[in-house]
DNA sequence: CATAAATGACCATTATAATGTTCAATATAG
DNA sequence: CTATATTGAACATTATAATGGTCATTTATG
């Protein structure tokens, strides 16, 4: 019913989103890289949608001013899962 | 300026809304694990804030039908970053 | 156009996430 | 309370993400 999306479009999303991000602030690859003290090979597989950790794409978001939008949206959905009664 | 959160915190929040989400569907780690296919170490290092990879956390909110709703949210950052001009 | 920069691809090595196990501490149920 | 289930922790092993390098292709620049 829900999520019939798939893993791997998601990733892929996720790569073009960081790929957009970086080119708006005129970043090369090993630029970020650098700056997020990371290889160009992890940024390429993160922006090509290979698999990758969370500490990866939270140093993007974090260099890319997103990582506080993510906290707040993270902790409405669990005060969310909190308020509401369990259907299971 | 922005986003003084640090990543650890991030993770650890995220880890609470797993959690959360498990806890409201009264699974434990182990039944949760095994309709993910992935090991129970592998829920519990999610749960407590450790490093993991994003195909972890994905299918835990696929199962929690929140990828959907994570992607929307990709897509219209991707299109706010496309929709407005560089400052850099 | 020519030249330089940036990217995608590939590969060997290293670092570390994932696995599977055991055990003590907690929480839950009877 | 007692018994059972669940969870956090620690560990060795395995799988794989991250690294650093090269090279061909593509993209930007003069």
């Amino acid at each position: 019913m829900f999520d019939t999306i798939e893993i791997k479009e998601v990733k892929q999303e996720l790569g073009f989103l960081v790929k957009a991000l970086r080119k708006q602030r005129g970043l090369s690859q090993i630029q970020l890289a650098k700056s997020l003290d990371v290889s160009r090979t992890t940024i390429q597989n993160l922006e090509l949608g290979k698999n990758f950790t969370v500490d990866t794409i939270f140093k993007v978001l974090k260099e890319m001013d997103l990582l506080s939008q993510l906290n707040s949206e993270i902790l409405q959905a669990k005060n969310h899962v909190i308020n509401s009664k369990s259907m299971y």
